[in-house]
DNA sequence: GTCCAGGAGAGGC
DNA sequence: GCCTCTCATGGA
């Protein structure tokens, strides 16, 4: 059994694939497999709709993908006469930023540090599948992302087999502190957007770009503006000209220009330069 | 084989 | 405070 969401504006493909989650499956016309938390879960766009199996998803789903906001508010938020984030918003109108469990999220973005997107994702699968308890969505079998305490218990080692490399031990050590409940990710959800970043900031391996991110994929702190190597480039490159431009003035500038919807704005620019073409390539 | 990736931390200055 | 080096791995 299946129900639907409205979805008006929605690029279900773009957002799944946009470098926020890693673990969706893409079924082709049967649309995406995996798992939200505990939940397996089907999405597949028709039209402005999106279709949810099993139909007891159907909150789940609507939560994950952020189909309650005013995406309209969103767009109406963003700097005027901005030529260059328009042109990415025009590239692709529907993509969205998630809604993600909290460990799931800052688990995997403790893994992203220098690694590219396909790598990350492989290593996220391999965490829910060696790791994670196994859904399943009708024949299909899914991997949950592991507890803090699967993770804590499995032991750095076993992470490393994973190919986390050096991250290994960031990602075992939240873990411990989670799971021995010295503090829960939950606390953060009542901090203000700076003591939020504190709060993660006091993870080792999570610095100001992976906060950012945290912030803004699970926490919906939408002003929260990560900037990786590919945003450093886009902001250099077409709002500066080229010019040289040191790191803090250009974070400065973005703290200035792009307001209170600047993740947003963060995710249409990442999207269009890593996609588009002419600025894809085989690298940046 | 070479280059680089949704970075962070430590050390030197 | 800013600059540089190192960390581990695999995709392009």
């Amino acid at each position: 059994m299946a129900a639907d969401l409205p979805a008006p504006n929605f690029d279900l493909a773009a957002t799944l694939n946009s470098g926020q989650a890693f673990h969706w499956e893409d079924l082709g016309e049967e649309g995406f497999a995996g798992c939200i938390g505990e939940q397996p879960v089907g999405l597949r766009q028709n039209g402005e709709r999106i279709v949810v199996r099993p139909a007891g998803a159907r909150e789940i789903a609507r939560r994950y993908l952020r189909l309650d906001e005013d995406h309209g508010a969103v767009l109406a938020g963003f700097p005027k006469g901005d030529a260059v984030l328009a042109e990415a918003v025009a590239y692709c109108p529907g993509l969205r930023i998630l809604r993600q469990p909290l460990w799931e999220c800052l688990a995997t973005f403790l893994t992203s540090s220098m690694k590219q997107v396909a790598h990350i994702r492989q290593i996220s699968l391999r965490c829910r599948g060696e790791l994670g308890r196994s859904r399943r969505l009708g024949s299909l079998a899914l991997g949950a992302f592991p507890p803090p305490a699967a993770v804590a218990s499995a032991g750095e080692k076993r992470l490393r087999e994973f190919g986390l490399g050096y991250r290994a031990g960031f990602v075992h050590r939240a873990a411990v502190r989670l799971a021995g409940g010295e503090v829960r990710l939950e606390e953060g959800e009542a901090l203000d957007d700076a003591e939020l970043l504190e709060f993660l900031l006091s993870f080792d391996g999570v610095g100001e770009k992976i906060a950012n991110c945290v912030r803004l994929f699970a926490y919906g702190r939408l002003s929260a503006f990560p900037v990786d190597v590919w945003i450093e480039r886009v902001l250099r490159e077409r709002y500066f000209g080229g010019a040289e431009i040191g790191r803090k003035d250009l974070l400065e500038f973005v703290g200035r220009h792009f307001g209170d919807y600047g993740g947003y704005a963060q995710q249409y620019l990442f999207h269009h330069a890593r996609t588009s073409r002419g600025n894809s390539r085989s690298r940046p």
